[in-house]
DNA sequence: GTGCTACCATACGCATGAGTATGGTGCGAG
DNA sequence: CTCGCACCATACTCATGCGTATGGTAGCAC
């Protein structure tokens, strides 16, 4: 009962609060709306405090980061590893790609910031371990390495294509049972029968 | 001999420069590189002319962003509009969107752009543009209309994706052979024979 | 209980970029 | 030829947001 840490009974922070809190600004907002002030008042203290943890904005944003990459390496795929059909592997990696949206609303919102010396880096590294993936897996199916890779490659931007046009567009705002409908098109498409 | 302007000799400018000139920096360095002062440098002027021209920033955009729907209207589909077989107009168009991938930047530019609400309008109604353009090839090579949506949806995605990870990503830098066999097995993958 | 230190507030400086005010100049109409 | 307007320069104001300087308080060591 030393930590009965609810929303706002706020204590003392720790970096790990702001790394946290910068994350949630940018799965909300943005990269660029993770300013020191806006951050230090949705948690209840001022920019003294920040400066106390972190010696500049630019810090922050790269322990953030780390943590997400770090977090996201293998929350996502570590789910659908232990399948050991690739088929149904992949076709269940691809429904909850849809599913839970709301996990992904991070790495949608750093695509919007590859622009970022800090940004690029990370998503470099986490989208070529998702194709990694994406390419063990086709191979697995038969594939051999050269239509393995462009497989993945194809499979890859249509999800990143998907975010983007759901997410950040507006786009056709289709229901659930038509959002459904498309992901099994898209499986029937992409992974060979 | 009215206009011999060349590219340093300049006159007076017009509205019509300075939204080339928005559009040369979107397309370079993105929307948020848009700034007065810097397009008054490049330009060779400074903002007390910008000023006379357009009440304020945002207008600028908004003028650069008509200029620029209208001109992409007809560009991309355009040309490959008259080919007659639809399979053929898919495939032509899925090579020409890599061939020249310059002409695709300021689209992808605008891609990162998307939380700005002068520019969200105008990529909305570009983007359903395009997926109704290849709905309705889909729709002509025999697929009924849901399958179309469908496959429309993905190829569009497949689209948007790619420019995200080889335009702002540096992704796998693929040369220019294995580039076209990429191609090709997006057109054999979502081109139904 | 006293003092040190971790955490935070307050009040600055300073750079950037939008927008304003005002005055200057070249060129075409008359 | 001259005059007015279209176009542009200069010199500000003002808001935002990063970073700094410095002083305050709460809680644990001893």
């Amino acid at each position: 009962m030393l930590q009965a840490v609810e929303k706002f009974e706020r204590t003392r922070l720790s970096a790990a609060d702001w790394e946290v809190g910068a994350l949630d600004l940018i799965s909300s907002q943005g990269v660029a709306a993770v300013a020191v002030e806006a951050l230090a008042r949705q948690l209840g203290v001022t920019k003294g405090s920040f400066y106390w943890h972190f010696p500049t904005r630019e810090a922050l944003l790269k322990a953030a980061l780390e943590r997400w990459e770090q977090q996201d390496t293998d929350h996502v795929f570590g789910q659908v590893e232990p399948i050991t059909d690739p088929r149904e592997r992949l076709g269940e990696l691809f429904r909850r790609s849809g599913r839970e949206a709301r996990s992904h609303v991070i790495y949608s919102a750093l695509l919007q910031a590859l622009d970022h010396p800090l940004v690029q880096p990370v998503m470099e590294r986490v989208s070529q371990r998702r194709m990694d993936f994406l390419a063990r897996a086709y191979r697995q199916v038969g594939m051999d390495r050269r239509q393995a890779l462009h497989r993945a490659r194809l499979a890859y931007a249509a999800y990143v294509g998907f975010l983007q046009l759901t997410l950040q567009l507006g786009m056709p705002r289709l229901d659930h049972a038509e959002f459904e409908a498309y992901v099994e098109h898209v499986i029937a498409t992409l992974i060979p029968a």
